[in-house]
DNA sequence: TATTGTGAAAGGGTTCACAGCG
DNA sequence: CGCTGTGAACCCTTTCACAATA
């Protein structure tokens, strides 16, 4: 099960979203159609998407939205929790860490690090904020299984490394620098300078920036 | 010249920040496979990469660090400093406008704008948090450009059709929501959520799970 | 000999268009 | 008649492979 592109898991989460929100207003079913408006797809992109999975609608009718969205909280494996180390309790650190959406999806954040002696001890809500000296010999007694990068650039690859030592799966990067890691582990960056200077770059070479929107779906005729 | 996908620039961004660092170190002149070794590229991919602005190198040498970098930096439209309003002061907000590489990298804070009244008129650094409400009027006074949404998703939206209106044209997305834009903006989201669902997705479909991961380079043969 | 620049080929993702079904 | 599920067509991006050149 694992021709499904990066693009198709994201979409997947938004698909997800949306349903929540749906569901949360009453809606009972939902159309390929209504399910891509919110947000520039196309309704076959959203049919091809979900058919990668299995056959959730009824033609003619749509898909049930309770029912799909709990498909896709199983397929994205939100069905259960995941343990999160976050390294790096500067501003960035600190701001994942207390973020609440965090927990409320299932990713429960049981360590955080730092290398920084007037911050480890620090306690901020339920969690203490350790020496990542400990990383070794906490990450895995807490069953981290993701761990989260918010460290300056120049430790992030060490630190990255010591998430992989101690049996962690999937990295979630925000440090500014590209990360080396073992193909089976999972994963994600987030750069900002990335971000910005890619929309520097639309705003400069400006001509027709239609990023992130779609022509709007045409009728077959 | 705008037939530069979105991936190419995101590398380019990455070329430019190698670049820095290989000049910061000495170096002269680089290949496209060593500006390809970090970070999981093909030697032509860089170099189709590049080849789209102009012929930057020399057969048989490589590129001109120093040269290079320029190039990109103008291409980048990091030769000029851009006007930044960060709309919401909560956790991520504020971990934004303060975050330094900001500046350095040609992205003026100039407003950082919130609703909650106890937020209002604090100071941090040099800057003052103000009404969300003068966006309209301050916005364009500070000749802002590009727009940072950091707000809960319920009034992102909201956010966004302000900026939009008071000139901006260019959005950064934080809010855990797609946004709608009119076409002449350009539009980046980060979007957490997403980036955690889709490490959680690929530890529990793990397989072969060998994301940003690249097989190495083979030499023709 | 080393390495770029680039057409051509390959690969992958998206959209089309329609059969199948409610 | 409406809407899904999907093979085929299309399009865009990446990789190959080699001529050009230092």
């Amino acid at each position: 099960m694992s021709g499904i592109s990066e693009s198709t898991v994201r979409r997947l989460s938004h698909y997800y979203r949306t349903l929540e929100e749906v569901e949360a207003e009453g809606g009972r079913t939902i159309s390929s159609r209504r399910l891509a408006e919110r947000g520039g797809i196309t309704p076959a992109q959203v049919r091809k998407d979900l058919s990668a999975f299995g056959s959730f609608g009824r033609r003619g009718l749509g898909y049930n939205v309770g029912y799909l969205r709990r498909e896709l909280r199983a397929i994205l494996g939100l069905d259960r929790r995941w343990n999160v180390a976050v390294v790096g309790a500067g501003r960035v650190g600190t701001a994942l860490y207390s973020y609440q959406g965090f927990a409320q999806r299932g990713f429960d954040v049981v360590a955080v690090f730092d290398a920084d002696p007037r911050r480890i001890g620090q306690r901020h809500g339920t969690t203490t904020i350790e020496d990542v000296a400990r990383l070794a010999e906490l990450a895995p007694q807490r069953r981290v299984e993701i761990g989260v990068v918010a460290t300056p650039p120049g430790a992030a690859q060490e630190v990255a490394d010591a998430l992989v030592a101690a049996g962690v799966r999937g990295i979630l990067n925000f440090a500014p620098r590209k990360l080396t890691v073992p193909a089976q582990v999972a994963l994600r960056t987030v750069d900002m300078a990335v971000e910005l200077e890619s929309l520097a770059f639309a705003l400069v070479h400006e001509r027709r920036a239609r990023r992130q929107r779609r022509r709007p779906p045409r009728r077959a005729g």
